[in-house]
RNA sequence: GCGAGUGUAGCUCAGUGGUUAGAGCACCGGUUUGUGGUACCGGGGGUCGUGGGUUCAAGUCCCAUCACUCGCCCCA
């Protein structure tokens, strides 16, 4: 035997219990985003490097190294899309889907970053988006908001998670605070941990977040970046909180929170766990105003999140809705055969789910009848086919009953139905 | 990219430098030649991650390497 290959650092397989988990997830949030009148788009798995490398910032880590960039045979450089929203804006523009404003999307699928695996962190990991384009009013924010609260209380994280809130300002805002928040760690470089003395050059808001105990002092005792808000800034941050006030949605203002990305503006919001270890964040998103023109369209308003599939699934657990029950039919003799696969042929007509046995003693298929949790048992052998009936076997109660192929279908509908 | 921890059966794990490396679960068979799930009986399954070293003797100690896990960085 050859020696056994292995799944890729940061990627692995999904069955049974933890596959259907993950597709609930999926299967929730696009429910929940359609009642927001939100529909669902698929952008492709990857985009020239510049998508990302425009919109991202060039200095953000995932553009510096967490991208999977690659050759595509054409002289065009491309990547493996790291996450979902710059392609979304880029789609909007290159599509020309900017007639009807506002775009209200919903998205599912792979993202990927090389990044070191822990836990709650993938290399190929998968998320479920929202993105609302066009819409400029603080409105939309808690829009997305109230669409990603809803989701997370549907998935009953809601005692889980809490909401972070924070905001960036606009551009003249941020700018201001950025100067200042320089002038005032700059003094202080001596006291920052090494990362921090390399992202005040780089990215400085990102010292404010930073882990590191000598830090946090310097951090927690920085100018704020609310006090730097224009008029314009403040009005709507107020009008954000406001509106989340007014649907009940609880929250906290969280100075030190600010987004790794560069397209960022205005509100930032994160609902945030305590049971994932280091990665907190299940969902989380802001406003990017202005993406769409980075992307060579028509400068539009634009907000939503994200929210990391395996990071709900850790999170909800062993909860999980019912599988499905299916029927199996054992077929006991070679002479049946053909009986069998007509058997369970009607039956799927019926909506019932059959699977079909055609190898191994009688024994050996209720057993497996057994493991893929099989509600009840057609048995077909040559006695049946004489007689021109099929046993029916109640997997739960073992009952047992002779019954005319004519009648399979009602009979087993009538078993499936309860239980 | 950096740090720490862990690698023994399909899975979860015992195994004090000393006989032929074990358990539970899972799997296969039998009790039942056409009857699952429970019970009882039996069976198969191991490059002890890999390579080197120390030793009379290594799953056990040392070094290297690979993988996984967790953390840093960053982020969903």
């Amino acid at each position: 035997m050859a020696r056994a290959l292995r799944p890729v650092r940061g990627t692995h397989d999904l069955f049974g219990d933890d596959k259907r988990r993950f597709d609930h997830i999926v299967v929730t949030a696009r429910s929940i985003a359609a009642a927001y009148g939100y529909a669902p788009m698929a952008t492709p798995t990857f985009e020239f490097t510049e998508v990302f490398r425009r919109t991202l910032g060039e200095t953000s880590d995932i553009v510096t190294k967490e991208m999977y960039t690659f050759a595509s045979g054409s002289g065009e450089e491309v990547t493996l899309r790291p996450e979902g929203t710059a392609p979304v804006a880029r789609a909007l523009v290159s599509g020309g889907r900017l007639q009807v404003l506002p775009a209200r999307l919903f998205y599912d699928g792979p993202m990927f970053r090389r990044e070191r695996p822990q836990k709650g962190r993938m290399r190929q990991f998968h998320q479920v988006g929202i993105e609302l384009i066009g819409e400029p009013s603080p409105v939309g924010d808690v829009e997305v908001i109230a669409a990603g609260a809803r989701l997370l209380k549907e998935l009953d994280l809601a005692d889980s998670v809490v909401l972070r809130l924070h905001t960036l300002g606009n551009s003249a805002s941020r700018d201001r605070y950025r100067s200042a928040l320089v002038g005032y760690l700059d003094q202080r470089r001596e006291g920052l941990s090494a990362d921090s003395r390399r992202r005040l050059d780089r990215n400085p808001l990102r010292v404010l977040d930073s882990k590191a105990p000598e830090d946090r002092q310097v951090a927690n005792e920085a100018p704020r970046l609310l006090d730097f808000l224009d008029r314009e800034s403040a009005d709507f941050f107020a009008a954000v909180r406001h509106h989340l006030d007014a649907l009940g949605i609880s929250y906290e203002i969280d100075p030190m929170l600010v987004r790794g990305l560069d397209y960022y503006m205005h509100t930032t919001f994160e609902f945030v766990t305590d049971r994932l270890g280091a990665q907190g964040a299940v969902l989380a998103g802001g406003r990017y105003d202005g993406l769409t023109e980075r992307m060579g369209g028509p400068a539009l308003a634009g907000t939503g999140w994200a929210a990391g599939i395996e990071r709900l699934a850790l999170l909800t657990g062993d909860a999980l809705p019912a599988a499905t029950r299916p029927v199996l039919v054992a077929c006991i003799s070679a002479a049946a055969t053909a009986q069998a696969l007509l058997c369970a042929e009607t039956l799927r007509n019926m909506g019932l789910a059959t699977e079909l046995a055609l190898q191994g003693s009688l024994k050996r298929q209720l057993r497996h009848a057994d493991r893929i949790g099989a509600r009840a048992a057609v048995l077909l052998g040559d006695r049946e086919l004489e007689a021109g009936l099929a046993l029916v076997r109640d997997l739960d109660t073992g009952q047992q009953s002779e019954v005319p192929f004519a009648l399979l279908p009602n009979h087993l509908s009538e078993i499936s139905s309860n239980g």
